[in-house]
DNA sequence: TCGAGCTACCTTGACATTCTAGGTACAGCA
DNA sequence: TGCTGTACCTAGAATGTCAAGGTAGCTCGA
């Protein structure tokens, strides 16, 4: 008796790799980027909070990204995150490592 | 004091539609899917024997393939997956959502 | 003034998936 | 005889995502 099918977890491992690319236009802090990506992509990427805000802290602790306290327009406490330079050779590595799994499924995938 | 980076898992939620896509060019078994796709993609994909067959086990639950014991040429025993029906529509399905799902990053991830 | 709704952050626990590292068995060959 | 390659399988750990909760403060309308 087939079992149904979970939705599938492709952002897996792509979540990092939005951060950085988002953080790479400038400072932003955490539900900034999330609604950034999600309006960029048309709503195709939902970014959840549970998602993000321990991807944040792991991209801080391994010194991809500087967190700072600070104050939005009307004056609520927000968190901004900027790109250190570490996290911009993350950026250039993990860009070239998904273009090259893109091209490598499409190998299999894209084909009659 | 960063942590160093694991490499990341991108493979995660793509290797059931990578193996769906090889059954569709006719029954394989296990051990021979995971060399077929390792040689199409030059070994840009490597398919861990640790990951592969559990998907196959999965997949056979939920009714995407069926399995045969069968032999080798040369008389080895061998498990011989096929796609069923429900293979084929959720390969169809799995097909649409990726390039759904690499547009949408490419829309992030592909501009200066 | 009270509450609804939004911004903004955070955490816990469940869950699925992948990988590491083992194991078995047998065939062919040196 | 022992090595290498084919072929299957599994247990345990690690990882990452998600659902679902929570806090706090601001704005705006009734």
């Amino acid at each position: 008796m087939p079992n149904p099918a979970p939705r599938s977890p492709l952002l897996q491992g792509t979540l990092d790799l939005l951060v950085l690319k988002t953080l790479a236009r400038g400072p932003r802090h955490g539900y900034a980027i999330a609604r950034w990506i999600e309006d960029a992509t048309d709503d195709a990427l939902r970014i959840e909070e549970g998602s993000l805000y321990p991807a944040l802290y792991r991209m801080e602790r391994r010194g991809w990204i500087d967190a700072a306290w600070g104050k939005s327009e009307i004056g609520q406490r927000i968190k901004v995150y900027s790109l250190t330079t570490a996290g911009r050779a993350q950026l250039r590595a993990e860009s070239a490592q998904w273009s090259h799994f893109t091209a490598a499924v499409a190998k299999i995938v894209g084909q009659p």
